[in-house]
RNA sequence: GGAGAGGUGGCCGAGUUGGACGAAGGCGCGCGAUUGGAAAUCGCGUGUGCCGGCAGAACCGGCACCGAGGGUUCGAAUCCCUCCCUCUCCGCCA
């Protein structure tokens, strides 16, 4: 959410903010309505006042036992406006908010424009590329030949983009887990939190999923509630409508959460394999900042990203999002996009954003400055550590042998009780 | 799920026969006085949001806010309704 007085101030920076993101929306209707708001509050204020000292001298007569009846009958008729007022007054309150909710945040200066993601710059690539002796596989079907992933019992007890996992991946995603957790709680700085899974609609408004997107979401029939797409619900609002001294700051949390995603509108997009799946794991970062220290603060926490893949010795790549590109509630997003060999292809693996107060202001997130009196929206960061399904496959992907086994990175190999490697054997046991 | 109690300012806590300003009092916090310094004591101050004055800040004026929303009334923290949350007891349950 922005603030009603910088759109008021800056009508035609705004607008081309919007236009820079590929938005048809157009803030004439704000401004107009923001007018008429401004001067009905007047209005229903200078009749208030009236009504104040009015009531006053009502309440002197009748104590000295006087006759109130004429004051009362004028008042009754004021008090009608008032009610007249008030409720256009409301009205265009309503239609302010639902506009405000929906409009994105505003880019950062250094963000390029652009369309779409062909048009994400390329910040810096990491690791070598591996080259294979042989044709590469893609996961969905290393996954399965080794016995790990099980993509038909999944579609039998639920539907399509769900996975079993059996045995080793089941273990290679707890350890993975784990191993995320420990990297950025041990030497990160982080501090673990284990928060529900389900949240309620206002916590959904104040991270920007709602109202404008809850086709993406799943609700909980006759319940206020949704399941999480991201621990970055939970975690930013932990500090919902509260103030933060400035000495705290930055605070920096860590969530492992399973992610529920409705994918709508990406029919036939990435339909096999762990890609996009409906269900899906992911170790959350999130920082609360002062203003002023925000955007050092998302190079901070990009770099606690990559650390992941650097330990696990998987190559990556940084871009920065184009407007076009750039999430709803974020003013600067990097993306890392992981390779992989089965596609030959970098994809996203984590997204690390900047929002600025955006969230702040819808959420009521405010730190109070150390040397000044009240308090100040705060700016919030988040980013995944990493997105655990993806980090699997790209090990599957990338790690692969000719013999159709895969090395496991030696990071992981003391989360897996010292196992060097996957081989078809490994799941054996399993129909 | 059943029965009961309660939600007031940073905190504690008055107010509950509707009418005296954000609302007694205390604590905390800030400034000042006192002191060689400190404690104690005394004095003053101590919320947020919105609208207007202003380019803006400070400041000034106004309005609103006593869990949330609605209602009754000339007027509600005080009365009525709905919802949310907290606590206690019972039931159920990993």
């Amino acid at each position: 959410m922005l603030d009603l007085r910088f759109i008021r101030k800056n009508p035609e920076f705004v607008q081309d903010a919007l236009n820079r993101r590929g938005m048809d929306l157009s803030i004439q209707e704000f401004l107009q309505l923001d007018e008429e708001r401004r001067s009905v509050i007047q209005d229903v204020e200078e009749l208030r006042r009236q009504r104040n000292q009015a009531s006053e001298e009502v309440a002197r007569l009748k104590k000295n036992g006087e006759d109130a009846s004429e004051q009362i009958d004028q008042l009754s008729r004021v008090s009608d406006r008032i009610k007249e007022l008030e409720a256009k007054k409301k009205d265009r309150e309503e239609r302010l908010r639902e506009i405000r909710l929906a409009i994105p945040n505003i880019p950062q200066e250094d963000v390029p424009t652009g369309d779409s993601d062909e048009d994400n710059i390329e910040v810096r690539r990491w690791g070598e590329l591996p080259s294979f002796g042989f044709e590469p596989k893609p996961h969905w079907e290393l996954g399965p030949e080794l016995g790990g992933l099980d993509f038909e019992r999944a579609a039998k007890i639920t539907g399509s983009r769900f996975a079993v996992y059996w045995s080793w991946a089941a273990r290679l995603e707890r350890a993975l887990i784990n191993f995320m957790l420990e990297l950025q709680t041990q030497q990160n700085g982080y501090t673990e939190i284990l928060p529900p899974f389900i949240v309620n609609s206002e916590s959904m408004q104040g991270t920007g999923q709602l109202p404008k997107f809850e086709e993406d979401l799943f609700k909980l029939e006759d319940w206020d509630y949704y399941l999480i797409p991201t621990a970055e619900v939970p975690l930013i609002n932990l500090h919902m409508n509260e103030v933060i001294p400035e000495d705290d700051l930055p605070l920096a949390y860590t969530a492992f959460t399973p992610c529920f995603r409705s994918e709508a509108g990406s029919y036939g997009k990435d339909t096999k394999g762990l890609i996009r799946q409906h269900q899906f794991n992911k170790v959350e970062l999130v920082r609360f900042t002062r203003p002023e220290d925000s955007k050092e603060q998302l190079e901070i926490l990009l770099g606690h990203a990559e650390a992941v893949l650097r330990e696990l010795e998987l190559p990556y790549r940084v871009v920065t999002l184009c407007t076009g590109d750039l999430g709803f509630s974020a003013s600067k997003t990097y993306d890392v996009e992981i390779w992989l060999p089965g596609q030959n292809a970098f994809r996203e693996i984590s997204s690390c954003s900047n929002c600025g107060d955006f969230q702040a202001r819808r959420a009521g997130i405010r730190y109070k400055p150390r040397d000044a009196k009240g308090s100040e929206l705060l700016h919030t960061l988040n980013g995944s550590g990493m997105a655990v399904g993806r980090t699997l496959l790209a090990i599957l992907e990338n790690n692969q042998q000719e013999d159709g086994s895969v090395l496991i990175p030696k990071a992981l190999r003391p989360y897996m009780g010292g196992m060097e490697r996957i081989e078809p054997t490994t799941g054996a046991g399993r129909a």
